[in-house]
DNA sequence: ACATCAATTCGATAATTGTCTAAATAATAA
DNA sequence: TTATTATTTAGACAATTATCGAATTGATGT
């Protein structure tokens, strides 16, 4: 969902943590170490992350560890070319 | 401002007005005359496409012609770029 | 069983947003 | 001038959101 996804990386928290997980899955406590925010929150932002598919979660034990998933940006990137110049593609809202 | 153009580009109506003006610039009422909500709602649509630099407008007498500008979208390509599997670093290709 | 640690969920609050109607601005026409 | 047309702006409302502290779940270790 187009909507989701945007309206998730609107929020500087949020794309930091994808860039932080470029790096490779980390678990939430080494994600919310990054931010001066409560891990209540990096907690909320994680789940709007995967609940638009940016990232996936896996239970390991104690932890719970955080992956990227690059595949919804790359439908982000199809809406964008659209717009290239020459692209007279039918419009994917 | 990245934060701004993802946000602007959350709105399914907004993503729709930018489809549309693909095939040149249009009017405000032009603009609304595809959507069943009022002209006071597109035209904040548009102030807030334009406050991110994804529209500008130039005002022709009566009307105010409302325009494309994809170089807001491109932004959003590199920074989509910097997550593709062997970027590391923000290469600007 | 108990304590501890990792992470989420709950409840509350302040800020932001999308939408409306109604009023205001600005340009053209009569 | 007055009227009409195009568009924005103002004011209000309900819905959503980011954030917090506190309570809760779930796994591990003593």
């Amino acid at each position: 969902m187009l909507k989701a996804t945007f309206r998730a990386l609107s929020d500087s928290t949020r794309r930091e943590i994808l860039s932080i997980l470029r790096e490779g899955p980390k678990t939430a406590g080494e994600i919310a170490a990054h931010f001066p925010t409560t891990f209540a929150t990096i907690s909320h932002h994680l789940a709007v992350l995967r609940d638009c598919g940016l990232i996936s979660d896996e239970k390991q034990g104690k932890y719970i560890l955080y992956e990227l998933n690059t595949s919804v940006l790359e439908e982000i990137a199809v809406w964008l070319s659209s717009f290239k110049k020459d692209s007279k593609k039918d419009e994917t809202l």
